[in-house]
DNA sequence: AATATTAATGACTCATGGGTCATTAATATC
DNA sequence: GATATTAATGACCCATGAGTCATTAATATT
């Protein structure tokens, strides 16, 4: 076979093939082999940049959270002058359409499923995602409340609210797609989400701040 | 070895020994010898009830994910006296207290670490379950709706915004739980979704119906 | 008690795929 | 151009575990 040696590449172009291997057939059904081949390099060649096949997925996984958790707060910086709700909305928004690629939400589903057998990386994602998205929750959480915007209300609540429709609607769009009824644009269902988390859902007087 | 015919309760106490080993070793992991030893059995006798190491996950998936919709729709039932909140209100405590016991939200959790490999088995969920939970959740909105306590919002919206959390906090203490931080109790969690899902974030001059 | 039926066994096959390593080819150094 | 270095190969090893099936033991039937 030709060969080309081309030894500071080679990670990057591997986790890329990893990414689309592992998209297409989970974790357990990708072989080492099948990533080396989408990358064009021989199983061997593999294992001289990882040791081993978890390692793979542990590295892709930080390299796909960690760049949209850095755009995020970025993103989240760059709202310090504006409203918390406007902040939030932004966030909301960009998280949810981040989510609806296939090729991003893979790091989330594949460290759901393969913490079962190997919670570190379970714990990896909570040290390393999680407690990023926690500080961006809490520190708009904050300045709204300050503002006398927000209600006082947990930031471990707010949490689960913000996150938990995005992750749902992700796992409605992928793993429990239906192909005869597509669901909603991703823009539309965070615009939706956003109006509930802030308005709510029971019929008011308007009479807000 | 001794021998006990029992073929009736068979089946059954497969799938009990099943979600034991599934819930500690993930289904990858998961041997069917493992499961036959717990259920009393040799690897042998559990081909002659099921067909397939699929075969047992899908229908313990099935088992698992109908008591629990089943409960939920006797308690909607029941629910048909008293205010869509309320409704509302009891469905969101039910369910997160549910998820928040491993052994059932065991369903989901295999569900979706498997179907990225076997795509059906996720297609069998969306209709068997999911569709049953929307079912719910479009009734009581549409009570909530004609009563002229909730504001009209899309069902698909609703679905997230109520499920979400709940999936979400269900990861956050199966998955992603950290040792050394106990995360807030079911009820808590429920509650504080519940208040927020009705009322939102914002503060605002309490003037509601 | 003899015979038929079927629940249950456990040793077996076989494909699979992760990981290794001696070898080879490409670059770097002198 | 010769030598050293290391990127890359691919044949190989080996554990694993799903699924099979001829055999055996427990009940049912006569």
């Amino acid at each position: 076979m030709a060969r080309k040696r081309r030894p500071a590449a080679r990670p990057e172009e591997i986790l890329d093939a990893a990414l689309a291997v592992f998209t297409e057939m989970g974790f357990a059904g990708a072989r080492v082999e099948d990533i080396a081949t989408r990358a064009g390099l021989s199983k061997g060649a593999v294992y001289v940049y990882f040791d081993s096949k978890h390692a793979i997925l542990t590295a892709l996984v930080r390299r796909l959270a960690d760049r949209v958790i850095g755009a995020a707060e970025a993103l989240v910086e760059a709202g310090a002058a504006v409203s918390a709700e406007q902040t939030l909305r932004s966030l909301l928004g960009f998280i949810a359409v981040q989510m609806s690629d296939p090729k991003i939400s893979a790091a989330p589903r594949l460290v759901i499923a393969e913490s079962q057998r190997f919670p570190e990386i379970g714990a990896m994602y909570r040290d390393v995602v999680l407690a990023r998205v926690r500080r961006l929750i809490a520190r708009i959480l904050e300045k709204g409340i300050a503002q006398g915007a927000f209600r006082d209300v947990a930031p471990e609540v707010l949490l689960r609210l913000c996150g938990g429709p995005i992750v749902a609607h992700m796992f409605l769009t992928t793993v429990f797609a239906d192909p005869d009824a597509p669901g909603p644009a991703p823009d539309v269902i965070a615009k939706g989400i956003a109006d509930m988390v802030l308005n709510g859902l029971k019929v008011r007087q308007e009479t807000a701040t």
